[in-house]
DNA sequence: CTTGCTTTGTAGTAAAATTACAAAAATTAT
DNA sequence: ATAATTTTTGTAATTTTACTACAAAGCAAG
């Protein structure tokens, strides 16, 4: 439990450096001055004075701890513990891009920070409410329909898996047809399970439609206020990406880990105890078929 | 490369904890109850004041500034900073299960630190030498092969996207005949890029040991000592997860974001400029085929 | 048991951070 | 445009915190 409240408070403190980033645009002219400072060399900021800092940025000692003060944090001195915390997970910013230059080291680094970047993100927006009505409904469904296409079209299949490893029945159909044929005979206990990375592409959007006409409920995975988002009925909504250069996205593995979320959550929800992913669960599983 | 030092600078400063641990029993009496005062919560160690500190230890306050300098810091405020990164290292170890009392907020929390915690670990753990040469090798490879069975089917149709994407000739045969034909078909310029969270599934195995008959070329994505590992020329290892729980455990993430630094490093390499995801890059790649 | 060495604590000092308040700047209303 | 009000920033004093010098206590060897 104890290990819990820390778990909830780790990011904020994690994220420290990030967060003044993002806030650089709202700060007036004496804070711009101090976070710029900082941002310049956060590690170097750890080891300065109030007093230093202050003269280095320009300003007084006490603007210096009123800014600490606008981060949650009790003053200098905690702001420094924090910072330092921000500075060693290496979390700095929301998006490195990677550059033609980088070697192995650096954008090996940025991807995967990138990557945690984004979980950070998504932990902070996700709605639970939206992810328990999502696990009630697939819980209930009596057969789900699971379709991605293009860069989402592994993100299906992992989802196929992933449900039907927690006991749903799940299928995944791969082409075009088999999509629309599935979404054009709707039966009574069917769900869609829609997946898009953009949620704007033409071909998803047409099976969204043709479920709509038969009323059929549809859960998307998607951005929000995007067409696929807009024509469904529940609403798993991950932020659009910042970017749209293919070497430093990573929000794909946001998708996924939504996915272990609700495999999770129909587990519990079900009350199933973990199954044990192993050869003799393997040959169970396929008995079903 | 600032980004390549720090990381170098790393173990010292995050092995605080670690070094008082094994330290502990050539402490005298009164070092002794400081550094168990302090391993027993170190976190909260870190909002201490040092006097507060001393009368927790039964110590006197330069006792505990005299123990700060034996650790190599220059003083308590400092021995609280480097305490405060270790402290934060110390997170990333930890995997907390779900459990199923657990409602949406908490197991959606859960599941997402648990995947930060394992791509911290990667990131500490991976070879950035390894990658350089898979990376390599791809782009050198005339055909990709990529198998991945079960739960990494999925990992394994986004390999092929993403190598694709990059401008590489990817295909991930699905059906077992298929990827024994391929296997056993080997020639020069090919190369198998086999998936596998667990490394010892008999399917794949055999697979890589066809390829090995024909002294095919094999990178795999697996755990390190696994029965595939050993049978590879290049090894990509992710770090074993430490639970079977299905529940809890989100590696899987871990494999795409490797997937996502490939793809980075191939693109770099091949001076590529980044390609923008929309509908004429797909109709490219479309025409390719 | 005393001498010399090491360890620990006390008291004083220095440094660092915070607060209260006043001055300056910016905003609003007249 | 200018006076009044609010907000922001800096100065100076206060408080807290950490450090140093030195003395006392504990310990080991002669």
């Amino acid at each position: 439990m104890n290990q819990m409240n820390k778990m909830d408070a780790w990011p904020n403190e994690i994220n420290l450096i990030g967060e003044m980033r993002s806030a650089l645009s709202h700060l007036n002219k004496t804070e711009k001055k101090i976070a710029q400072n900082i941002l310049a060399d956060p590690e170097a900021a750890t080891q300065k004075s109030i007093a230093v800092l202050a003269k280095n940025s320009g300003v007084s000692e006490p603007s210096v701890n009123r800014f600490c003060k606008r981060f949650n944090t009790t003053g200098f001195p905690d702001f420094k513990l924090k910072l330092a915390k921000a500075a060693v997970s290496g979390i700095w910013e929301t998006v490195h891009p990677v550059k033609p230059e980088d070697d192995a080291g650096k954008y090996t680094t940025k991807i995967i920070n990138n990557t945690i970047a984004n979980l950070m993100a998504f932990k902070q927006s996700v709605s639970y409410q939206q992810i328990q009505l999502a696990v009630e409904a697939l819980i209930r469904a009596k057969r789900i329909f699971i379709v991605g296409l293009g860069g989402s079209s592994a993100t299906a299949k992992d989802a196929e898996c992933k449900f039907f490893q927690s006991g749903l029945s799940a299928c995944n159909p791969v082409d075009l047809i088999m999509q629309r044929m599935v979404a054009s005979n709707y039966d009574a206990g069917d769900l869609f399970f829609l997946i898009s990375q953009t949620g704007e592409t033409k071909e998803i959007i047409e099976v969204a439609e043709l479920a709509k006409l038969n009323n059929a409920p549809i859960i998307c995975l998607a951005p929000e206020m995007s067409r696929l988002s807009k024509l469904s009925t529940l609403k798993l909504q991950i932020g659009r990406v910042n970017s749209l250069d293919r070497l430093s996205f990573s929000s794909q593995a946001t998708y996924q880990v939504m996915l272990d979320i609700l495999a999770a959550g129909i587990s519990v929800q079900k009350n199933t105890t973990a199954r044990i992913l192993n050869k003799d669960c393997f040959k169970e599983c396929y008995k079903v078929i």
